[in-house]
DNA sequence: TGCCATTGGTTTCAGATGAAACTAAATCGG
DNA sequence: CCGATTTAGTTTCATCTGAAACCAATGGCA
């Protein structure tokens, strides 16, 4: 009898606790909850919601077409957070003068609050994450998600 | 007047690009989307079906609760994923023998089919993913990554 | 044995989500 | 200028999602 020439079965090839897209996305999920977890209920803030907030703080005026791209939500969920966050004065539309349908949004005072209590939660999680990592390590990270990160955009 | 002595506001230290949560969940979403994109249409398959199917594959005979500890996945997404599988005959669910609560889980030869198709499709986007880096960053993600994952369970 | 707490799994309900249709304003081409 | 196209943003609709309530079987344990 020749040699037994095994055909390799997929299930051998793919694990899925050693596959990187699953893993990734384990990874993110717990990260993510945790972190929400932290704020949703406090402030009553939604992922989104946080997103535009923190996105505002440092770039204030922003349109909803520039917040989309900046975060990568879909415009739909932005436009939904927008207006939660305007109800809830947290953020200021005005009107952009060179295009009637534009808005431009900022941080109201209660935005700012909201973001300034946040972000020292957000922080400390993260500093928390990357504890297991010291300083040579996190730049490896932060390299090789990079260039992670621009291999997925065009996958 | 004395030196000023700016106090940093939390724009300044939480900047969403450089985020670790943040920059996971994009590239998670990017992946996660990119590989459901192609087999989502052409085997009409939900990501969490695909888990399932994907840990049947190695692991058969699991119970509901097992695939959810497996995968990480809540109790309500698998039972409603298993139950569209089973419908489609892709699983086959038999009475466990100790307890009439359970059931033990594994693919027919349809999800066999479905298995054996997908997986070359989920190792190729993978592989792709993962030509931006050579043998020696691949070993380093996957240990940072290992890490992380352990470092988030306790977030 | 018979009751109670626990566990495996499903259903319900209310909210989140996204593709596609839509509205209104701006731009383009003639 | 005027209609056709594109763009910013919203609404709709159908689906997805998860927390909580639920049901049924099991495992204590008195």
């Amino acid at each position: 009898m020749a040699s037994a020439k095994q055909k390799p079965s997929p299930a051998d090839l793919l694990v899925l606790e050693d596959f990187l897209p699953y893993r990734l996305s384990i990874l993110s999920n717990r990260v993510s909850r945790a972190i929400a977890a932290r704020y949703a209920k406090t402030f009553d803030l939604t992922i989104p919601e946080w997103r535009i907030i923190a996105v505002l703080g440092r770039r204030p005026g922003l349109t909803a077409k520039e917040i989309a791209e900046a975060t990568e939500m879909d415009k739909v969920a932005v436009s939904r957070a927008v207006a939660r966050l305007v109800v809830a004065k947290r953020l200021r539309a005005s009107a952009d003068a060179d295009d009637a349908r534009r808005q431009n949004l900022s941080l109201t005072a209660q935005g700012e609050s909201v973001h300034a209590r946040i972000a020292p939660i957000a922080l400390a999680a993260e500093e928390k994450l990357l504890s297991a990592l010291d300083a040579r390590e996190r730049r490896e990270l932060d390299a090789l998600l990079d260039r992670l990160l621009v291999a997925a955009r065009s996958l």
